[in-house]
DNA sequence: CGGTTAGGGGTTTTT
DNA sequence: CCCCTAACCG
């Protein structure tokens, strides 16, 4: 039983009464099998499973946890507690009172922000001073949504009290970027949350209780989604000294301030760490000691047996660290699964990637240029939500882009057409057009361009006369669009085919494999082979093109593997969204940024680019204090090897580099850290 | 000239 | 992958 398993400590917490109990669980002591230990208590005092309410950070952490429970209690029961992230089960929620729900992803809706940003005339407003970018607006406003539940103003201009003079063009900005979202079908992650949480409001969802794994790192939007639920138990697991997502609104008063919220609070603090050697722990200990200090922290070394001391690498260049990191992989007798290459930002990842690839060393990475983001992948997934969701203007727009002469502007003007030509009806207007003239768009822009002021003159269809194309399609008005070229034409040619195909079917898995087959397809294989298969000189390698080509189909072939559990495709393209991020492909060596190590343990961990103004991040937004407890997660995953690595010079770069400070802090490197400015200059 | 499209250079972290 | 700049079109 998993009880029985757990020492004193996380029994004690594991069968708390039932109330407002927080759990400080530090690194390696065994959070999970205290959650999963709790929730065999619960189901041992006869509470129902489906009014357990588990809560996770990412969907794998609830997995497995789910997985360790169906070792000792029947499928049936089990598959009845309601568990994921808090966007999954918010997600699970919200598909039942919107079924034509389409989530969509945070650069997508970017994008969308953009566009609207794009048209304000800040130059003619004769500001005092510049505006904000699109990007960090965006950006602002999402973080706004995670760490506020005021109004977008009154937190912004608390922030950047300077722009009161253009926050009322910002507000606009956010207000119309809300009734777009409406208009087009459209959630973002932050939606799923923030429409639960309104529905919450009348409309209780009881659990006999509720457990939040990772607490330290929810949001003040996730904690208001928590009171919202009214829970009558809750059961919180976290570390502060791991809270790593402050740039996502991640509010440690959710933490620090539990026992003053809530009255019956009780604190269980896990201190026996079994995951790592005792010099590991002390060399994590010694750098997060540095921090202020919360709660008292003691960590118990539960390991005994023999340890390898952490050992710090330094290297002259950049490459040679990644290549000798490499080596020593490759001669290792630690299986590759159990290895992590840990960093701090992505970019350290080609690199290492390259390197071990070199020797021929499997690797797998998560997020980066993941799965979900090859354009190969986004292109399927792009006309599976057009699908969906014909009203998704972006994902036409992405697909259209590929034609060659069409940019984003003018695949929009496309799809206003073709909701004109049918009638407001967008399959229509593709497959069955009854108007059969051009719309008038764009009021207020071209204007002195002339265009579409008559109808039926300009642009006329007969120039395509010689092509090959689909009898329907001579007679499109599309063609009669003064921009489009050849290439256009033939590209919604093979649009068109490809629709008219679809047209009817349900089967996400044959809509799917009808769309790999088809020639608008291939014609996307060959523009993204072509491109891939360049050589630095600009010119064409037939056998690398082969290769990406090669490549493209497997990925294709995986997704649509993935499509074949799902039978309604509206399912299938919101849980690749949802859920894609999770993915990583491939087995061997764990390439890692620190933030997708959280939770995860191995028994040779390599930190890698300890440098300063890399890890820690010079351009940080958040505090030195968060950088430190990277370091502190980063560590900490390491179960026998830790190795912490550093190049002193990028010679590609041309930049010099000096140790980190957390080297300097966890006594690897002698003397204390002096900041940069003190000297000068980074140069020495 | 204005609006686009197309190609080259630097990148913080996620559901 | 996003921003900037250079070519391109009417």
């Amino acid at each position: 039983m998993p009880l029985s398993s757990l020492n004193d400590d996380q029994r004690k917490a594991a069968t708390a009464p039932l109330g407002h109990n927080l759990i400080i669980a530090s690194a390696g002591t065994g959070k999970t099998s205290t959650i999963v230990g709790r929730i065999a208590h619960l189901l041992h005092k006869g509470v129902e499973p489906s009014k357990i309410l588990l809560l996770t950070f990412t969907n794998k952490a609830a997995g497995e946890m789910i997985a360790r429970l169906e070792r000792y209690f029947p499928k049936k029961v089990v598959s009845q507690i309601e568990s994921g992230t808090f966007h999954a089960v918010s997600y699970r929620w919200l598909k039942v009172l919107h079924p034509n729900l389409a989530l969509k992803q945070p650069s997508e809706l970017k994008t969308l922000f953009r566009s609207i940003y794009e048209k304000r005339n800040f130059e003619r407003m004769n500001l005092p001073l510049a505006p904000f970018s699109a990007t960090f607006l965006y950006e602002m406003y999402s973080l706004y949504q995670n760490a506020s539940l005021e109004v977008f103003d009154v937190w912004f201009l608390e922030k950047y009290p300077e722009h009161e003079v253009i926050m009322d063009v910002y507000m606009d900005i956010a207000e119309e970027f809300e009734r777009e979202k409406v208009d087009y079908g459209f959630a973002s992650f932050n939606d799923l949350l923030l429409r639960i949480k309104s529905h919450l409001e009348d409309h209780i969802i009881h659990f006999d209780e509720v457990l939040v794994d990772e607490y330290q790192d929810t949001n003040t939007l996730q904690g208001a989604l928590i009171d919202a639920l009214k829970p009558t138990a809750l059961f919180c697991v976290g570390d502060y000294d791991q809270s790593i997502y402050a740039f996502n609104g991640a509010n440690i008063e959710n933490i620090a301030t539990y026992s003053t919220r809530y009255h019956d609070a009780k604190v269980f603090t896990l201190s026996i760490n079994y995951r790592s050697t005792a010099p590991i722990l002390s060399l994590a200990n010694r750098v997060i000691e540095r921090n202020e200090r919360i709660y008292p922290k003691k960590l118990v070394v539960g390991r005994i047996g023999k340890t390898h001391p952490p050992k710090l690498l330094m290297y002259k260049d950049l490459f040679e660290q990644y290549q000798a990191i490499a080596q020593a992989i490759k001669h290792t007798y630690t299986p590759n699964d159990d290895i992590a290459i840990i960093f701090r930002n992505n970019s350290s990842a080609d690199g290492i990637e390259a390197s071990l690839r070199e020797l021929g060393v499997a690797c797998k990475r998560k997020g980066g240029t993941s799965f979900f983001d090859a354009k190969e992948i986004k292109f399927l997934l792009d006309l599976l939500s057009l699908m969906v969701n014909p009203k998704d203007m972006m994902a036409f727009i992405h697909i259209f882009e590929y034609a060659s002469g069409v940019g984003s502007a003018l695949a929009k003007e496309f799809f206003q057409c073709f909701l004109y030509f049918g009638k407001g009806n967008f399959m229509q207007g593709v497959l069955y057009p009854t108007q059969n003239d051009l719309p008038k768009l764009n009021p207020n822009k071209n204007v002195q361009l002339g265009l579409f002021d008559d109808d039926d003159e300009i642009g006329s269809a007969s120039r395509f006369r010689h092509l090959e194309l689909d009898a329907k399609v001579y007679g499109h008005p599309l063609l009669k669009h003064p921009k489009i070229i050849q290439d256009g034409v033939k590209f919604f040619n093979d649009f068109y085919s490809l629709m008219n195909e679809l047209r009817g079917m349900e089967n996400p898995a044959k809509i799917l494999q009808t769309a790999i087959v088809s020639k608008l397809y291939k014609n996307i294989i060959d523009i993204l082979s072509t491109q891939r298969g360049r050589l630095k000189s600009g010119e064409l390698d037939e056998e690398k093109k082969r290769q990406a080509k090669e490549r493209i189909e497997r990925k294709a072939g995986l997704l649509l593997q993935l499509s074949r559990q799902y039978r309604e495709l509206r399912r299938f393209v919101n849980a690749m969204i949802l859920g894609g991020g999770e993915l990583s492909e491939g087995e061997g060596v764990n390439l890692l940024t620190v933030h997708a190590s959280k939770g995860l343990e191995f028994a040779e961990v390599y930190v890698v680019d300890l440098v300063d103004g890399r890890f820690p991040n010079r351009r940080m937004m958040s505090s030195i204090d968060e950088e430190r407890r990277l370091f502190y997660v980063a560590v900490t995953r390491a179960k026998d090897r830790l190795y912490l690595s550093l190049a002193n010079y990028d010679k590609v770069k041309k930049i010099e580099y000096k140790p980190s400070q957390f080297l300097h802090e966890a006594g690897l490197i002698k003397g204390e850290f002096i900041e940069p400015e003190a000297k000068g200059k980074k140069k020495e």
